[in-house]
DNA sequence: AATCGCGCCTGACGGC
DNA sequence: TGCCGTCAGGCGCGAT
């Protein structure tokens, strides 16, 4: 899915297009996301003006005069401003319409996404009420992950891709960062020195933050707001290379697997 | 309490 | 050509 980059993408594109505009059409083509998509939807959005968007870990939260809307985008969801419904690409699932006429567009092939109604108070919800720090957050540093690890066996790439302790890294971030670190992915979180905490919060942010200048990774079905890819794929060291050479010894790049997730990872440059 | 694997879905790809 | 297994950017849930 998109992670914070791709997030982070998408909310800047389609912020600027429907920012206090009205709700005026809703179209829901297929409610079984994730979650099903709350049948009051069309009537708790209609007419209600959008003041602000934001972006919580890798959750939107659009919030109206009466209320958060909140969307999620799974493993292949995108959100698209378009000017004219047709044509309606397959798992084009809601179209919401503003008073500018333009339209909000959400896709998602896989159907892992959501879209909720949380209503007043967003932030007590149970899906946003247990996250961690944001990685931007000047109280996310090396002391802050070193604190957390304290005395777990967990592997090092599942601890930081958890939302609990830190949000928005996903497979591709964070197997890029152990990289940056030179830290193994399958180290116990809690035997990693304090010091190489320090590092792996300074590779988390560059790397993310370069990713959203160069608007996210598209492997295949994200794309941003305007249909364009993402260009940071190319400035992908390790990801999607197992079997390659390393880029900075050359040793070849080693696959494995942590809590089901395929990890990337260099033998010689990760320990 | 902490950790791990499963399953939710569609689609792409490789091997036979 | 088609069929089948595997894999894919996430994450909540239940089992251990």
């Amino acid at each position: 899915m998109p992670e914070l980059p791709e997030v982070e993408t998408t909310l800047c594109g389609i912020r600027p297009h429907l920012l206090q505009q009205r709700v005026c059409k809703v179209i829901i083509r297929q409610t079984q996301l994730r979650w099903e998509i709350p049948k009051i939807l069309p009537q708790q959005l209609k007419q209600q003006r959008l003041l602000t968007i934001h972006r919580r870990a890798k959750y939107l939260l659009f919030q109206f005069d009466n209320g958060y809307l909140l969307i999620h985008l799974g493993m292949s969801g995108s959100l698209r401003i378009v000017s004219t419904l047709e044509p309606i690409p397959k798992h084009a699932h809601v179209d919401i319409q503003f008073d500018n006429t333009l339209w909000l567009r959400y896709i998602d092939p896989r159907r892992f996404g959501a879209i909720l109604w949380l209503g007043q108070d967003p932030f007590h919800h149970p899906l946003l009420q247990h996250l961690g720090l944001e990685p931007f957050d000047p109280a996310f540093t090396g002391v802050y992950l070193y604190q957390k690890a304290k005395g777990k066996r967990i592997a090092i790439k599942p601890f930081i891709m958890d939302q609990k302790i830190v949000t928005g890294v996903g497979n591709i971030y964070a197997t890029e960062a152990l990289f940056h670190s030179g830290i193994h992915p399958a180290r116990a979180a809690g035997r990693i020195a304090k010091k190489r905490y320090d590092t792996l919060v300074t590779a988390i942010q560059q790397i993310l933050q370069q990713a959203i200048q160069q608007g996210g990774t598209t492997l295949k079905d994200f794309s941003q707001s305007n249909g364009k890819p993402g260009y940071f794929t190319q400035s992908l060291q390790i990801y999607g290379y197992p079997g390659q050479p390393c880029p900075r010894c050359n040793q070849q790049l080693k696959l494995i697997s942590l809590n089901n997730r395929s990890s990337v990872y260099c033998p010689r440059c990760q320990t």
